[in-house]
DNA sequence: GTTGGCACTCAGGGCGAACGAGTGCCAGAA
DNA sequence: TTCTGGCACTCGTTCGCCCTGAGTGCCAAC
């Protein structure tokens, strides 16, 4: 299928019937965009293409409607990203600049590309797995509790209390809070858990167990409550535009309420790769009538995270894809200032 | 109206209704309800109730609705709050006591309500500003760059990094650490952000640029990231059980993206005391369809936040200001522990 | 004050006709 | 060949109609 017309006729039924939501038929077809043909042809055209396997009719008497096969042909070989307008990027670098920390980016890059796209965005929180670890410090609240905080390179921060044995003098306090940003700091965090549970064994034996209870909510913090399981999801409302409630809004609305649903949404596409996945094409069955566009995100290549905007198989690509790329673009900047 | 009788039957068309979300009728009320006397007299009952604006009929040949003022009426008079089960009791308490910290906490908290309720729920992060500073830290990560802490009473953390006009020594951060601290910690936040304001004019004068510089990160910090102006929603899946979507549906999903707008429903009641707001008794007019049921949530008496559901105005009131209530107080309890 | 009886109302469902958007096909023009 | 205008055909949608039945209000009797 080379026919350079049947191509454009599918871009005309897709661009149409996104914008309407409605089955698009051969008159209207030739009047909203210049085709230069007559119905008659377009009408031959669309046979052929429904033979194909790329639009579909409902029912007889009715317009055609993209496949999700006829959407794949229009994302790949029809679509070309619509730039975004001075406008947006202003928005996009004043908004993300204001925020104050690694918690902020994500809550503000969510809204954002909710906003831009007027879809339901998704955006995982970076993965503290990959960073290294840039800092441990050590807080005597009172002599048997310490408040542990572990400082990362992505600039995330975790926080546990310890409860002690026994009181821990100023100097022993040091003296550890010494030794484990020895055996941690600038280290990746699978090595420098490994480290530090070694480091028990190297201390004096009155800081032995001390030192085991603080590298026990250490090591607990790098890999039990891992960030980047955690997603945050914006633009629910956005739903309300859906048509059909029962096939297309009901599922996804229960499926944003499962976060390892998400993460599986939204894949694991390299740095500044997008990915599309249409209808059928996603991991859930129940999702056939919702498309994903997603990348992932990070300073220099390196995957931190994915983001992402959800919607009816009938979306904007063009344009979604845009905002997704930009937007991550922009995050990835940001991580990598924060990183120097 | 003091009529023993009439209450009756007010109590059973709420309940029926809620529970079929159809107008009820004399015959089907006699029937579910061992109410002892005939449709006849229950249709005077309820002619009774229509005229007094309790109940309300949709259209001449239907049964009768349930009006915010019979809700009202049923939620001070009539509902005794559903106990909790053993096993929901259970839930609760192994769920919040398996939480690492405090964002978990309201995660968990959110995604708790939502669950036991069938509804929307919405639980505000601890008020910043009525805790007191536990500790301020500060790491060099660089010989400029330096991590600024701050550690609040109710197990919240701030971190921001801050970029100094030069080279700072080790002593003199660790004297500016102290100093800090003196100044600041017990200290109640506001009173805090006031004393560290002063601390510029005490310090030697080659230490007051950075003084200045930390400190002004760390009052906004205290200031303008409140974390009580955010909150956390979970449940929005229950939606898809409400029948009317345009009045119902989307005017809530609208305002569940609007934090200021939630934190407006929710209100300000104070601990333990649960506040039960039905239909047009509520501050937005779009939201005329929806009730909330909230209640403030902290150790002591001292209110951090509040938490609560939003649904139908045809709800479960009984059920859900059980959840709420037994909800808020594990909340509370555990903010409490984290206080010692 | 309560009850059974009865006429009345009216939303909702089922049915059929008219409508019209859109199609497929074919013969003729380019 | 490829395109075009014409034409008969299909079929979902809309509208008007009637009928049904749940539910009511009122009244006379208990």
């Amino acid at each position: 299928m080379v026919d350079e017309r049947k191509l454009d006729v599918l871009r005309a039924i897709v661009e149409d019937y996104v914008a309407t939501e409605e089955p698009v038929g051969s008159k209207a077809l030739v009047e909203r965009h210049g085709l230069g043909v007559s119905p008659a042809t377009v009408r031959n055209d669309m046979a052929v293409l429904e033979e194909e396997g790329y639009i579909h009719q409902p029912h007889t008497s009715a317009g055609r409607v993209p496949t999700d096969k006829g959407y794949r042909l229009f994302v790949d070989k029809l679509a070309t990203l619509k730039p975004m307008s001075a406008a947006e990027r202003r928005a996009i670098a004043t908004l993300l600049d204001g925020a104050v920390d690694l918690d902020d980016v994500v809550r503000r890059s969510v809204r954002l590309l909710s906003q831009l796209t007027r879809q339901v965005a998704i955006v995982q929180y970076p993965a503290l797995s990959r960073s290294t670890v840039r800092h441990v410090e050590l807080v005597a609240l009172t002599p048997t509790r310490v408040m542990v905080i572990l400082i990362l390179s992505t600039g995330g921060v975790e926080q546990r209390l310890v409860e002690l044995d026994g009181p821990i003098a100023d100097g022993d306090l040091a003296e550890l809070r010494a030794a484990l940003n020895q055996a941690s700091a600038g280290v990746q965090i699978a090595a420098a858990a490994k480290a530090l549970g070694e480091l028990a064994d190297k201390v004096r034996p009155e800081q032995v167990d001390t030192t085991k209870a603080v590298v026990s909510v250490l090591t607990e913090a790098m890999s039990d409550h891992r960030s980047d399981e955690r997603v945050a999801v914006s633009g629910t409302a956005n739903l309300a535009r859906y048509g059909d409630f029962d096939t297309a809004v009901r599922p996804l609305l229960e499926a944003l309420e499962e976060h390892v649903v998400l993460l599986k949404l939204l894949g694991e596409s390299g740095v500044d790769a997008l990915t599309v996945r249409i209808g059928h094409e996603g991991p859930y069955s129940e999702l056939a009538a919702t498309s994903v566009v997603a990348t992932g995100y990070g300073p220099q290549e390196l995957h931190l995270g994915s983001l992402g905007v959800v919607g009816p198989t009938r979306m904007d690509y063009p344009g979604s894809m845009a905002a997704v790329r930009a937007v991550a673009r922009y995050v990835s900047r940001i991580l990598d200032e924060g990183n120097q």
